[in-house]
DNA sequence: TAATAAATTTAAGCTTGCTTAAATTATAAA
DNA sequence: TTTATAATTTAAGCAAGCTTAAATTTATTA
């Protein structure tokens, strides 16, 4: 293929495929910043080549083909980030990007390599599945946003949505990361703010960023 | 600038610019196998942004803004080249190629991280200088190709050129590598080939290949 | 259900980096 | 120094991946 924009949109598709509903060109314009025009375009020249089923107005899904080739970019994607974290110590806020291009500009051959050298990791710095060689996944982790723990609870991070820099750049700097304890101290009903505990500290966060912090509530 | 054919551009100019003659239009097509219109084309461009210095018909030259910028690339290449061999233990005929792609993916932040974690190395793989962050260069090793060598002469591997994938693992499986000792023992006029010893066992060697390996003779 | 809003697609056009073919300029050979 | 050859540039055109604006379809809501 050689192409990085495909590679990107084959990569959306894949990670927002929820099981229930399909994505939306609306949401594949907004994650990559082009007009809505610019999908549709995209989405015919995938679906001639076989990545995408795609009639207009209707549902896009990845054919096997598509998403074989997804998971495998993501898999480079992690296991980059992996890399970079783990080996390089780059703070978390910047691995995304630079894995970003890293991805569209590595063999599978160097790929398997860094993985062995990491010694096959399963989970990405933000607790996400990595494909195998073969395209299997780890078994998912049960897990739900921490927006939905309730007063008093307390439960451990097991994933975070790397959507944004800045947002990765302030839930570690309040102490939130991967295997980190959360406890909730109480919840605000009028804008669904919280206070939690983190490291014996106390945090106000707002909705959204507890809909994109997950967490394990550990049973011992 | 964020382009990855600019960059070749820059890069090959730079790596070719011969202390006296400089690069033809002519060179850059072959080494980035494209055509002499493209050459021209992209010229333009290049000059128009400031990294060379562009009169028809005239030499190429770069600015200092265009060495600059072409001295970083061929860093990134270079020091990726070190980590493949070194870290990721990748043969040798491989690296150049997957550098060529990662040169164009790494921030600055990442290639520094490498540096540090590779102990400064000042040469690649192949024997080529790394430019350092603040664009010095380590002093240049006397060398001169080992098709000069005379009869009965031996000297030490320094540098070999990295133009081809199958030169290399041509070489390396013949025994040549960096500061391997190489003695030539006859030289033939009518094809300019030559008859080596390498690690005890006799090559027969063209005089194309000859010309690509760099040797010194050690006096001590 | 009809009206309105939102999402999607089509159409036309732009830039980049290339191509081939023809024209021009430089270089080498006779 | 003329002539032939090689290198370079110009011109016209193409594909990819975008854009904006207008048209169409779907979804929402009154």
């Amino acid at each position: 293929m050689q192409n990085i924009s495909k590679e990107d949109y084959l990569s959306i598709i894949y990670k927002n495929q929820d099981p229930g509903e399909a994505i939306k060109p609306n949401i594949i314009a907004e994650k990559l910043s082009v007009s809505n025009a610019a999908v549709t375009d995209m989405l015919k020249k995938l679906a001639k080549d076989g990545y995408v089923l795609y009639q207009k107005y209707k549902d896009i899904k990845l054919t096997k083909l598509g998403e074989n080739y997804a998971k495998n970019i993501v898999r480079r994607h992690r296991i980059w980030e992996v890399f970079l974290t783990q080996i390089v110590g780059m703070p978390w806020g910047k691995v995304h990007d630079e894995a970003n291009r890293l991805e569209h500009s590595s063999s599978d051959e160097l790929i398997n390599k860094l993985e062995e050298m990491l010694d096959f990791p399963e989970y990405d710095p933000h607790g996400d599945p990595i494909p195998s060689k073969e395209g299997k996944l780890p078994k998912l982790k049960k897990h739900r946003p921490l927006s939905e723990l309730k007063e008093g609870k307390s439960a451990e991070v097991v994933r975070v949505n790397d959507f944004d820099e800045k947002f990765l750049v302030y839930i570690s700097g309040i102490g939130i990361k991967l295997n980190e304890n959360i406890k909730v101290v109480e919840k605000r009903d009028f804008d669904k703010s919280m206070e939690v505990i983190i490291k014996g500290k106390h945090w106000n966060i707002s909705n959204k960023l507890a809909q994109n912090v997950f967490v394990e509530v550990k049973t011992k």
